[in-house]
DNA sequence: TTGGTGATGTTT
DNA sequence: AACATCACCAAA
């Protein structure tokens, strides 16, 4: 099956279609001479200024500068004073839009995902590999200096390879860590997947 | 399998 | 003081 890039206007366009719409596609990162691949299987929407869960909502900072970029780049972020979490941006310049992804299925390069995520010797399931948006960060070796990467350029990009996951498929619910007062349904997940977090 | 807690540092 | 989290352990 042939793999073709996501174009720019991918992700130019709505939050929740883009989200939505994540699914089901190719995580790519290089490495020196190395692949890494994953499977979108869970996502998140922040939708800016409208959204008081967003990291957006209180307008440009030095840390969310890249969520104010044109869709297509990539806003990392640290948090919890240890982790990583990546988002793709969206729609158009000023929006501060963005989706966080959340959790992947190991496609390539799983033997260095396992030593990036320190698995080494341990007995542990390929689903806990990047089950869960800081895991994500880890097993692609994705951090501070990956804040901003271009998505059409070669070093972090997704891809389509085909396989479409049916809207039946696609499961929303209310996101994670966010208060019961400013949320909503905007966690998409592909129904059934062992890869999604819980 | 579930729930509680400590780790750890940036942002507001 | 809160935080878009994770790993570990204890309890059931």
């Amino acid at each position: 099956m042939s793999l073709k890039k996501l174009p720019r206007s991918f992700y130019l366009r709505p939050t929740l279609t883009v989200a939505r719409d994540l699914l089901g596609k190719l995580l790519i990162r290089r490495i020196d001479d190395e692949q890494l691949m994953g499977r979108i299987v869970e996502v998140e929407a922040y939708l800016g200024e409208k959204d008081a869960a967003s990291h957006a909502y209180r307008g440009k900072t030095l840390r969310n500068e890249v969520m104010f970029r044109e869709g297509g780049y990539l806003y990392v972020y640290f948090t919890y004073g240890m982790h990583y979490c990546c988002n793709v941006v969206t729609e158009e310049a000023g929006k501060g839009r963005a989706v966080l992804l959340r959790a992947v299925e190991p496609v390539e390069g799983i033997d260095t995902m396992r030593r990036f995520r320190k698995f080494r010797g341990k007995k542990k399931d390929d689903r806990e590999l990047t089950n869960g948006p800081a895991k994500i960060c880890q097993a692609f070796h994705i951090a501070r200096e990956q804040n901003g990467t271009d998505l059409l350029s070669d070093e972090i990009f997704l891809v389509i390879d085909g396989s479409v996951i049916p809207r039946s498929m696609v499961l929303s619910s209310r996101r994670i860590g966010i208060s019961e007062a400013i949320e909503h349904e905007w966690r998409f997940h592909v129904r059934g997947s062992p890869f999604a977090s819980r």
